[in-house]
DNA sequence: TCCGACATCCCTCTTTGGAGGGGGGGATTC
DNA sequence: GAATCCCCCCCTCCAAAGAGGGATGTCGGA
């Protein structure tokens, strides 16, 4: 890495703020260069094309389309893409998507540069990257369950403060069925009611609100 | 400001990555020094009492403590502190306690450089700096009501999924109360149930989840 | 001083929520 | 082919939520 070709990285960003931070960060270390920069999933996805850059640094709450639906995208139609997630958010569903997206890392904006620089080299090594305290989010909730996505559909609903029986019309089913998606997910969040069951998936990063 | 003294800002994020990027665009205006750097809002009151720079750059949503309290306390201890609120969100909420706290401007950071600089500029030299999209938050929540003290203690407790009875012998007061709050909390927002209630206040950064 | 906003308490009534049961059919996996 | 998961439907029952009244006291501003 020291000589020879740097690593090329594209910077997937909404914050222009994080994206300088990113560029100069980056230049400090040498063998790295930053040869594009989005600030939404859609650019993300359209300047991978155009660059095939070595690594992607990517944001995961962007507008237009997310890190993870970009992510995915990217690894769709070139399943040797890397991309290190940097993410402000520690949830465990955001953490677990992004992997699941095709992610090989996940690093925290709160992480500083002697963390984000040797993230970097890993990932665009190929190895994976994930940091004591993203792990730990993911281990700590060991009796973690997933909602199916029907109840993932139902929870979004109750969000915007539908009551279970317009819930059931949109879906075109039964408010019996609607209630006991209700009841799974109350029991898989383990929550009391269907407020706490929104403020908490929120909080995760199961939805967003 | 194009000769001698240069600007001296305290910049207060969580994030180490925007910390740099601001470090660094700052340095590309050359009439402005960052002094300091914090990492959260007790951090920010510390540094600011130690190196009272002419002008705090302040992120709202910090651990330890808020950017909204640690502005209220440097304002309170030196009334003629300058603070820029440099946010990631756009909730009405947000933006008008930035400014109750004693904000001078608000600054979104999705805003480019060539924003940011001038904002910077403007509020050491004293003037307010509020960009069109951000007073457009304001206005167009034209209607906008506040929430009580009171009507907040009961929307945190039942964003926690506290029902009634329980927030009622927390706050010890009546059930009857506390359902009272409830009905000027749905009026007042506009939201149909308690769970609306909760995701449209954690929007609007009314609460934090 | 009167008014309005806030906080408190009270009552009734209807609808909704959620717990706790009972099923059935389709798909996948072992 | 048994087991498991998902999605779906149904029923009862009680507690909770929320709408719609009425009422009291305080406090600060016009």
């Amino acid at each position: 890495m020291r000589l020879g070709k740097k690593i090329r990285i594209l910077v997937a960003d909404d914050h222009y703020i994080v994206r300088i931070g990113l560029v100069s960060l980056v230049n400090t270390a040498g063998d790295i260069e930053v040869v594009a920069e989005a600030a939404d999933g859609s650019q993300a996805i359209e300047l991978y094309e155009k660059h095939q850059p070595d690594l992607v640094l990517m944001d995961l709450r962007m507008t237009v389309k997310t890190g993870i639906e970009a992510t995915i995208e990217i690894r769709r139609k070139h399943p040797k893409a890397r991309v290190l997630v940097l993410s402000a958010f520690d949830g465990d569903a955001d953490i677990r998507k992004a992997f699941e997206a095709g992610a090989q890392g996940y690093v925290l904006k709160s992480s500083t540069g002697e963390k984000l620089i040797p993230a970097i080299r890993a990932v665009a090594a190929g190895e994976r990257w994930i940091p004591r305290e993203v792990a730990h989010r993911l281990s700590s909730r060991n009796s973690y369950e997933t909602l199916t996505t029907r109840e993932l559909e139902v929870l979004n609903q109750i969000a915007k403060g539908l009551a279970n029986k317009q819930i059931a019309s949109h879906l075109g089913i039964s408010e019996y069925t609607v209630k006991d998606h209700l009841k799974s997910i109350l029991a898989k969040l383990r929550v009391a009611d269907r407020t706490e069951a929104v403020s908490v998936s929120a909080q995760r990063g199961i939805i967003q609100l």
